[in-house]
DNA sequence: CTTGACTCCGTACCATGGTACGGAGTTTAT
DNA sequence: ATAAACTCCGTACCATGGTACGGAGTCAAG
């Protein structure tokens, strides 16, 4: 049983993070233990859900409509938002390879061109002049 | 000579865009020829810049610095900008793969635990139940 | 039994990158 | 010369994911 600063610092957010959780309806607010909320390991693990999911690109509002499947009936749902996540998650790597490429040569170029025009502030008005 | 609208078409980007990026210092706010403003080729190759940085991940508040910096006279702070981003890019990468193959193969197993419980929704709480 | 740390709750604020609105003036095509 | 389309400008609003603040109440240790 932890109150939600214990929570807060086993889960590794701030304690405003999970109060913002709970507006969401991320996060489940319990009844009061005395005067005082409790929270219990089952909370916990739906932060780490959240952050884990989070840590896959899932957007609040996706690890939302997780949250509310349930794992023996759902498959279909989940499958198709894991997949559309997927396909996102590879568009985004494509596109930060391509990046990537492009600026280390830039880096490398306005490295060995003293006294030239950098070409890191030249070369984006027409990429990659090769 | 563009209006405004003729150059957010031309550079594909909304006319409230271009604004935004007046409004923010990105792009100048040329005098008016007679009582419209008149865009030039600059102002479009200024905005095709702020895209091509923006692809690259720079933020706006990156880019606005690329900008005010002299290609002739800045390679060194250009040239930190780059790399600071291409660790960034790095890491991003990483975290993305890494995301992708879990998420791969729970999309994966999803689809052959039919009647069982959707592993796609009960992974995240320990990542990877391998 | 008091003091310091913590909780509760509402509300406000932050950055980022835009998007929308509305009224007045201007331009352009017919 | 008039209507449609566009411009100008200010201001407000949007989503996303938090962060901060402040007053009142509560809890735990010395």
């Amino acid at each position: 049983m932890f109150t939600i600063g214990k929570l807060a610092v086993n889960a590794s957010v701030g304690v405003e993070t999970l109060r913002f959780y709970q507006r969401k309806g991320l996060l489940e607010v319990p009844e009061p233990t005395g005067k005082v909320r409790r929270y219990n390991d089952t909370h916990l693990q739906r932060v780490l859900f959240i952050k884990s999911a989070q840590a896959a690109g899932f957007t609040l509002k996706e690890i939302k409509q997780l949250l509310t499947m349930d794992a023996s009936q759902h498959h279909h749902q989940a499958r198709e938002l894991a997949i559309k996540r997927l396909t996102a998650i590879d568009e985004q790597i494509t596109q930060l390879q391509s990046a990537r490429v492009a600026l280390e040569k830039l880096a490398h170029e306005c490295e060995h061109s003293r006294e030239q025009p950098c070409p890191i502030i030249a070369s984006f008005v027409s990429p990659a002049t090769d």
